[in-house]
DNA sequence: TGCGCTACGTA
DNA sequence: CGTACGTAGCGCAG
């Protein structure tokens, strides 16, 4: 009997979580709700075999288990990323087996290692207690196991493996007691929490996939960009600093006087009152006003312009993050900050609209963007249930109705919309303001129910069921600046409801992507815009995927709230053309 | 070397 | 109107 037919028999069928633990070029331990199996073999061929059964992927986290198996090749289909939903469910801040452990426990947390070395304490002694298995005398999750000790020994990793097949049922039973904000979710069906936590976990293995994959650029359109924009690749350090003293001296000399370091804001200041200009700071938008007059400052800020895509975005930038196959590859995070939206580094998220023309499709492919429209009112109008609102999102541009409630114009409407959403503190927007009140008292008052429980330094939840921590100290927030509590947790409710729905909508896409001919990809994600990199004959299937899939989406993500989400989908050979 | 500040790119 | 994130260079403290 081959192996997926036993665990057939076994009971493992399409959507069951079954764990697994790889050993890489050894084997995997697996483990499901009635045993656990030690499996030889190359772990990519094991999981190929066991596809068939079209089982829930299990595991502590993608980045451990599924890169070695997608770097090899495989795509697993759904999966449960037991760190992804521990920092959904707990409000952690980082997704290790022994902080995700110890939360669904109830247990205080492991403190977390990093270089700085803290006082000895019983965490840092288990090793002698590690002989008995993963868990230790306290409840806690053993070091050495957390550490990988598992991955010498098939057994062991079974034993991880079913470790982490109990934490997935701990972890549902948890999401299935979380309360369905949404009026009408189809009975018998999966609840918003437990469907967010297949979202998280997918785009956990999306995370892994993106750095896999990379974004594809082109070599002659790339280079001809950056040459153009700051000067040819130097042949050596000296040349470097050649050309840089030469992008200063540009601007040095419209100034009288001796030259100064223009990458000291407070020596620049101080430039700047050599031509009459006195500013409280030289931020661009600040000096903007004096470019048409004034050709120093004009000079400045070009230069500034220059500066930037030198240091950041030039030539030491490709030669770190860019491959030998012109991919551009970054760390991904599924989830970072308060809000629980994807994050990446090397630039992928900040990338200068100007160089957006040196992201291209490889010969035979092209680019499938697809951009999500208003997203953040929309779900402000799912989110809060304010039926008035959730009218307007029926609309292509749900400005124009907003605007007719309040009485007012489209752009006085949009920044109404806006100052509302995140707390404006100066009173630009006021008199509309409070027509939105009057026009949206559900949205209204949801939001500042949001903002008085961040005051109040009390945890929120999104609506998919993220734990946003509001207690001691929040990410991003000072300790003290209580203030501040308030419109974090008014922005982090809605921004991080969308990311929730982003992500629902990126992993249905990917999805759909596996059952393409090709090897379509997404290739990058921008908050609400996903990047698609397909096969030239695939493009109209790509383009009617993230559409359907949007409206499926959406369908059970905003089930009875009436509101619709809307995408701007386009398809070029480079980024930029596809807009 | 690490950290805060300033500045700026994206959504 | 605000929030979030990543990156880089500077000055300063250690």
């Amino acid at each position: 009997m081959g192996l997926a037919q036993e665990l057939a028999a076994a009971g493992v069928r399409r959507g069951a979580p079954l764990a697994v633990a790889v050993v890489p070029g050894r084997g995997v331990g697996l483990a499901w709700a009635g045993g656990t199996r030690a499996v030889v073999g190359d772990p990519r061929q094991v999981a190929e075999q066991l596809a068939v059964l079209g089982p829930r992927w299990t595991w502590w986290s993608a980045r451990e288990a599924a890169r070695p198996l997608v770097a090899a090749g495989f795509r697993p289909r759904a999966c449960w990323d037991l760190g992804a939903v521990g920092m959904l469910l707990h409000g952690l801040r980082r997704s290790g087996p022994e902080a995700v452990w110890a939360a669904a426990h109830g247990r205080e947390l492991p403190p977390e290692p990093g270089p700085r070395s803290h006082a000895p304490s019983l965490f840092d002694l288990p090793d002698a207690e590690d002989a008995d298995g993963p868990v230790r005398a306290d409840g806690q999750l053993a070091s050495s196991w957390v550490r990988g000790g598992w991955a010498g020994d098939i057994d062991d990793a079974a034993r991880w493996a079913e470790l982490a097949a109990r934490l997935q049922r701990q972890q549902e039973a948890l999401l299935r007691g979380l309360p369905d904000p949404r009026p009408a979710a189809a009975p018998g069906s999966p609840g918003l929490a437990l469907l967010t936590a297949y979202a998280e976990s997918a785009a956990a293995l999306l995370a892994v996939e993106l750095e896999h994959d990379g974004l594809p650029l082109d070599e002659e359109a790339m280079t001809g960009l950056l040459a153009q924009m700051i000067g040819p690749r130097p042949a050596d350090a000296a040349a470097e600093a050649a050309m840089r003293a030469a992008r200063d001296e540009r601007v040095l000399r419209r100034f009288p006087g001796p030259p100064v370091d223009l990458r000291n804001p407070a020596v620049v200041r101080e430039l700047l009152t050599r031509v009459g200009i006195d500013v409280p700071d030289t931020r661009s938008w600040r000096l903007e006003r004096y470019a048409a007059t004034s050709a120093p400052v004009a000079e400045l800020l070009a230069w500034r312009k220059t500066e930037r895509v030198a240091t950041t975005y030039g030539w030491s930038w490709i030669d770190r993050n860019v491959g030998p196959d012109w991919r551009l590859r970054g760390e991904w995070g599924w989830a970072d900050g308060g809000a629980g939206r994807m994050t990446a580094s090397a630039g992928l998220h900040n990338l200068p609209a100007e160089l957006r023309p040196g992201v291209r499709a490889e010969p035979g492919r092209v680019l499938v963007r697809a951009d999500l429209g208003q997203v953040e009112p929309r779900v402000l109008a799912a989110v809060s249930g304010d039926a008035g609102l959730a009218r307007a999102a029926r609309e292509d541009d749900m400005y124009a109705p907003v605007a007719a409630a309040l009485r007012c114009d489209r752009p006085t409407a949009k920044v109404a919309v806006l100052a509302a959403m995140y707390g404006q503190t100066s009173g630009a927007a006021g008199a509309a303001l409070r027509d939105m009140e009057r026009a949206y008292p559900r949205a209204l008052g949801f939001l500042r129910a949001a903002e008085e429980e961040g005051r109040a330094g009390r945890d929120v939840r999104t609506y998919g069921g993220r734990l946003v921590r509001l207690g001691p100290h929040p990410p991003g927030v000072e300790p003290g600046r209580v203030s501040g509590y308030g419109r974090y947790a008014r922005n982090a409710v809605v921004q991080g409801a969308a990311a929730e729905l982003f992500k629902a909508w990126a992993a249905s896409v990917r999805a759909g992507l596996a059952r393409m001919d090709g090897e379509p990809r997404i290739v990058l994600c921008l908050h609400d815009e996903l990047l698609l990199h397909v096969p030239e004959a695939g493009a109209d299937d790509a383009v009617a995927l993230v559409r359907s899939m949007l409206e499926a989406t959406a369908g059970w993500w905003a089930a009875g709230s009436g509101v619709r989400f809307v995408a701007d989908v386009s398809v070029g050979h480079s980024w930029a053309e596809a807009h």
